[in-house]
DNA sequence: TCCTTGTATACGCTAAAGCGAATGTATTCT
DNA sequence: AGAATACATTCGCTTTAGCGTATACAAGGA
């Protein structure tokens, strides 16, 4: 409880963090769900250790959580601890929503998510799935 | 009428505008006034090109507007054109509003201009004029 | 145990941000 | 016109961010 008091509610770095556009692509493909690295690898059409270097920021940003199962890494959108800040993040996801890159990387998404076990790309990574999401967006 | 699509609503840019202290420092004495640059350097304590270069860093950003009266520069915030990146800004100056430091900040910009023509540092600069804030923040 | 797969981190480089100091520019005062 | 005032811009420097490449680590399969 000594941490109780989250203090992380510098805004300088949370503005930081989301000022760049391949976190930001990234945490557009979070909302809503659990993305599994291999994923975001594919439609973002970037290095592996690019945006496992923007996942780690994030993450360090405190804006996202990760989780492991087995060999795969999933992350997820973490709602901060300062209500402030929270209410950033989700104008953020929203103003996202409104991009059209934006929206075909989550239409590649939504495909990628179908078509699962037939792209090789992404061999036996389980599918994303499903968390609460900041910023409802109607699908196009 | 050409650049009526503003065009300008790239989030990456506008958290770049965002994320520094001293340009948050600004935003937060602009907030609800319009303020002439001496003010900015006087409560900053920082150096006049220093305060110059993040304003003018604002303005590149669409984020804030200047006016001129006589030698005196008065900067104010300038809503976004884009709802998102409006609604961002003001969910950030309301942040700003909790934060200690932007608090005290606004102590001493309210003490400066009470004591206006008694601060050499001010010389005869106008007084601020209220603006419409984006967010009202009780001043406790 | 060795090999493969999925992901994270270290290293060296390049580009950009931020700063102080100096200088430039616009406006007013005398 | 010349000096003073208020602010903007330039220059050189240091620090930091982001990138590709190579490598380390962690887990599962053979």
């Amino acid at each position: 409880m000594a941490s109780a008091t989250t203090k992380q509610c510098d805004p300088a770095r949370l503005f930081a963090a989301l000022a760049d556009r391949t976190r930001l692509r990234l945490l557009n493909l979070m909302n809503g769900h659990e993305v599994c690295v291999c994923y975001f690898v594919e439609i973002l059409g970037q290095s592996q250790p690019k945006i496992s270097r923007h996942l780690a920021y994030l993450r360090r940003a405190g804006i996202v959580a990760a989780r492991r199962e087995g060999r795969w890494m999933h992350y997820r959108i973490a709602p901060p601890a300062d209500s402030c800040a929270a209410e950033i993040l989700r104008a953020t996801l929203v103003a996202l929503g409104r991009d059209k890159a934006m929206q075909r990387d989550l239409d590649r998404f939504r495909k990628a998510c179908c078509t699962n076990a037939r792209v090789p790309a992404f061999g036996r990574a389980p599918s994303p799935a499903a968390t609460a999401s900041f910023a409802s967006i109607p699908a196009g």
